[in-house]
DNA sequence: GAACGCACCTGTGCGC
DNA sequence: TGCGCACAGGTGCGTT
């Protein structure tokens, strides 16, 4: 389920095996994912150093030796695991079967480093992720960056700016929050959380949040701290089960997360003192989970 | 411009 | 057990 927190997570997880190793080889097992793969991909990465993984929203950055980065999206199903090679064995990996999703594995980065040799490969069964290449002076024009909204953690979100942005917007919250130009690396997800947890309805429209002269009101004060704390909190469990994930199968890209409305249609709701149950209704194509009774 | 619908591709879970 | 169907976390394009 890669959303932000889950990608923040795989960057985590992956930092220690591939920053300062070098690419022995790329390894192509088919020349697309959801798109065709760059040309001369393999060639261009071969040799090369890597010197940093970073993160854009739900995009993953391989920074590298000669100025070049690789920009990775998981889509819906992507995940990476990291297999050690002849030299070393992973913890926990002694005679752990293999991914029954072998065949999926798409793309393999064979990797020489400190410890005799890693692989770190990406498994994608849907085929919606993707990789590219561009280079990191251009980063700010790629297309998919250049009109991303703010992240969700840090300085640049905050009630004012969405005061801004939902100003005269007549769209349902839920697809506004979805909208990667207003705030990059929300999901459906946590978009249905981050409205449970300010009691607000999916389907209110966004300039319902903003006074007549647009400052925020206050539910939008609230909305823009949910947002903030659902993606903390999600960081933060990724990185416990991070833990558990590389001691197991070395497999990154899928936590096991509880959520308060999400995928609970017909429980009840989680709102202290509510007497509500959690509904699914559809909003442009997507389902929204939510409580009518506290969320208005 | 806004708001949908749909395509991309495979796996899973459900009802019958 | 096996079949058919609905649905799934994202993104981008086409249509209205």
């Amino acid at each position: 389920m890669p959303e932000l927190p889950e990608v923040e997570t795989v960057r985590r997880g992956l930092s220690p095996t591939m920053e300062g190793a070098v690419i022995r080889q790329l390894e192509l097992r088919r020349p697309d994912l959801r798109f065709p793969l760059p040309r001369e991909f393999a060639a261009r990465l071969q040799g090369r150093r890597i010197i940093a993984l970073s993160r854009r929203a739900k995009y993953l950055l391989i920074d590298l030796d000669d100025g070049a980065t690789v920009i990775a999206h998981l889509g819906m199903s992507g995940s990476f695991r990291i297999e050690a090679g002849e030299a070393g064995v992973m913890p926990g990996d002694f005679h752990h079967p293999r991914s029954k999703n072998e065949k999926h594995d798409h793309v393999i980065f064979h990797l020489d480093g400190a410890d005799g040799g890693s692989r770190v490969i990406y498994n994608d069964p849907r085929r919606f992720g993707f990789m590219d290449l561009t280079t990191r002076n251009e980063l700010d024009i790629y297309p998919a960056f250049r009109d991303l909204g703010p992240e969700p953690v840090g300085n640049e979100l905050s009630a004012d700016y969405l005061a801004s942005r939902f100003a005269g917007k007549q769209q349902p919250l839920k697809s506004a929050l979805l909208d990667q130009k207003v705030i990059a690396g929300l999901g459906n997800i946590y978009v249905c959380e981050a409205l449970w947890r300010s009691h607000l309805s999916p389907e209110r429209a966004a300039a319902t949040l903003v006074t007549p002269t647009g400052r925020p009101k206050q539910q939008l004060l609230v909305l823009t701290e949910a947002i903030r704390a659902v993606i903390a909190d999600a960081i933060a469990a990724g990185g416990s089960s991070l833990r558990d994930h590389i001691q197991t199968d070395g497999t990154l890209g899928y936590f096991q997360h509880s959520f308060s409305v999400y995928d609970r249609e017909g429980s009840s709701c989680r709102t202290p003192d509510c007497s509500g149950n959690v509904e699914r209704i559809t909003q442009a194509g997507r389902s929204s989970f939510y409580c009518r009774i506290c969320q208005k």
